[in-house]
DNA sequence: TGTACATCAGTGAACGCGCGTTCACTGATGTAC
DNA sequence: TGTACATCAGTGAACGCGCGTTCACTGATGTAC
């Protein structure tokens, strides 16, 4: 919760000093409560403490919040899975790993988020820098397989767009049943990030990748 | 469009006689246009060509609907899964690829339904009829991957359950982001068909299980 | 085969409610001089 | 350092709208005798 400056009990006047935050806070509060399309721009504008004009001087509509949520969601996926690959340090392989729980830690702890992300419902084409912010943290995600699929020999070697799109199926499908923070997750009788972990061990064997590189 | 008796000439009079199918159909039709959100009590009964009241003669309400259409839905899906396995028919390796087809042709053929199974944030717990369905249909994977684990050596051999997960996550994982019939699609350069079986294919060299088996 | 009656599955009018949105306004802030 | 003024970011009242839900009702259907 950062407010403007003057501390937690410096109250605000007549201006609010940083609604387009507070808006956006109270919004994911209410997805995590009741899912993406549980919340109006009224119930945000109240959340928020302000009139419900108020949200208008920053956002044309509901649409452009949850946009806005969705775009900087990904903008946090990206550098979560980029600081997970660290640049494949120590080895490809292992921060590979790390970059496959990087998504589902994402999914466990910012499950409005990846909500927004995934399942608002937003058409694409209605917000290409939404759609950007998504190819941005795919991207890494493709790099990760570009360095791991270097270290087959090259007759061996699949095509890193379809690793890419492999993990990632892996990594969203385990997330959206499983590792999500809401009502509609299913139990299963292990943790969802050995169930990745697992996964991708079988599918590197699969590929020839060993497991000692 | 199965009507009443009487063929499609034949228009009903005060009674709808079909009113609960009509209003599962219409709303089947608005979840394919607008997302699971975006249907209401009012629009399916208008879209069924009756006043706004008559729903609640089938239905308590929205959400009794939305239920209903999703337990239909894993009921139907089930079905689609074990007819896709065939009791593992001629081996379960090939069998098992057509159950992987099978979920995905689901999701692509009737992103409604699909929308409503996983996407409509129905709390499990307030709907159990639904999750049972949806656990009759998880049943049928978990079925297929117990016969394709047994004709490995017992040393080798993975648990079924996990590799159900697997491949559930995997499907669903693909489904939901490549496969599905709306706005919120991603665009791939390869048939979402292609790409779980390129996986699948993986996964199970992974495993060890040979594909001549 | 008729008829009386119970039940079912609709109608349509009405209601309160909250949402989205607009509007003229005004307090607070920043800046030119 | 003061002051006048433009701009920004809020208010709060108002509006039309559609939704969910209830209600007394009524047409259609099924059944007992």
């Amino acid at each position: 919760m950062a407010w403007q400056k003057g501390g937690p009990g410096a109250r605000r006047g007549y201006h609010h000093g940083n609604l387009r935050e507070a808006l956006i806070a109270a919004a994911l509060e209410l997805i995590s409560k009741k899912g993406p399309a549980g919340f109006t721009f009224a119930d945000a504008a109240r959340a928020a403490g302000v009139s419900p004009a108020a949200p208008y001087r920053h956002y044309r509509d509901r649409d452009a919040l949850l946009a806005d949520i969705a775009r900087r969601g990904f903008d946090a996926f990206a550098d979560a899975l980029a600081k997970a690959w660290n640049d494949g340090k120590p080895t490809p392989r292992a921060a590979f790993e790390r970059v496959g729980r990087a998504y589902l830690d994402f999914a466990a702890k910012e499950p409005a988020q990846f909500s927004a992300m995934f399942e608002s419902g937003l058409p694409m084409g209605d917000h290409p820098e939404v759609r950007e912010a998504g190819e941005r943290a795919f991207a890494v995600l493709r790099q990760a397989c570009d360095a791991l699929a270097a270290t087959l020999p090259p007759a061996k070697r699949p095509p890193s767009l379809m690793m890419a799109l492999h993990i990632w199926s892996l990594s969203h499908g385990i997330a959206a049943l499983f590792s999500r923070g809401d009502a509609a997750r299913r139990p299963i009788p292990m943790s969802a990030e050995d169930l990745l972990e697992a996964a991708v061990l079988i599918y590197l064997d699969g590929l020839g990748v060993t497991s000692d590189k």
